[in-house]
DNA sequence: CAATTAGGTTGCGAATCACTACTTAATAAA
DNA sequence: TTTATTAAGTAGTGATTCGCAACCTAATTG
């Protein structure tokens, strides 16, 4: 058998693989969800997610090498590791958020629990979105797909030819 | 061996695993952005993934009974089967986006094609985020966890007890 | 110095994945 | 009207991964 493809050679023009092969794990979700939600060792993870402990430090290695966590030898107990969301890692909170939110409409029916709030007001956050650049918030009607090469950058609108 | 548990009782109190059962496998996602990008039956997921065809034909079979994909033999053509995103899988999209501009900006470097515009002024769409109910957009700093009991629903503010 | 704790690793059977070949029904070509 | 081709799968086979339990090692606690 061929080994299992990396899935960013399928389309090269897509980062949606390039992330998949980070992020496209059975478990990779949960285990960052849990780091949003304040878990940082490894049998912590384990007891809240249930997980196998081969298959936990197989992901914890590999969300460490892709960058998304950093494992920190604690220095006053030094048996225990830390595992600290990177940015990088924090950065897929908008991910994370917009498919818990579809799951919550469409799959479970039930509001979830911890809610992210925003810190002024208390009030959760509004619901993961697509914007125009000038924050307008669009809908499936008002979306199309161009190719790259034919977006005109603003500003240079009528300043220049389309790129090919 | 057990049978592979459901993922959802692993917290019930979050939508996140409920998700994830219906979308977590390796190519569902790829699938799913085949279907925003206009593909539409078998033979053309099966060319632009790559993907072998006992699988594609589980991971579609799958969609459906998710209710993310429908499946309409065309009258025509009564070979062809026609794969249409459902309102419950169109709304996926700002979750594809999101891992996709995360995936740019983290793993591949560059930007992916084809690009998602407004079509009004073809300009591209705003970076995925996270926004407050009244429309600021929140950084990291600005927000916070809360269980969902102690959220004081607004309008009621200094009305109402804390439910709990 | 014995017991416990934290973070793993190992072995094994079950399930899934990927590749190739085959099937079946409907349409198109000769 | 036979024959070929196309669309959408299914079946067989081996490699890989998953899940469970048991074990291991170093550091800390009693």
């Amino acid at each position: 058998m061929k080994l299992r493809e990396p899935l960013e050679q399928i389309a090269a023009e897509c980062s949606l693989p390039a992330a998949l092969e980070a992020m496209g794990e059975r478990w990779s979700f949960l285990i960052l969800r849990g780091a949003f939600n304040g878990l940082h060792h490894f049998e912590e993870f384990q007891a809240a997610l249930g997980i196998a402990r081969n298959i936990l430090a197989n992901r914890l290695g590999r969300l460490v090498q892709h960058g998304i966590l950093a494992r920190r030898p604690l220095p006053d107990d030094r048996r225990k590791i830390e595992y600290l969301l990177t940015e990088k890692g924090s950065e897929l909170l908008p991910t994370i958020l917009a498919l818990r939110q579809w799951g919550e409409k469409w799959e479970s029916g039930t509001p979830s629990t911890p809610v992210l709030v925003d810190g002024r007001d208390h009030q959760p956050i509004a619901k993961i979105a697509i914007h125009a650049h000038d924050g307008r918030e669009l809908s499936k009607h008002d979306l199309m797909w161009m190719h790259a090469d034919e977006v005109i950058p603003l500003g240079e609108l009528g300043t220049r030819q389309i790129a090919a």
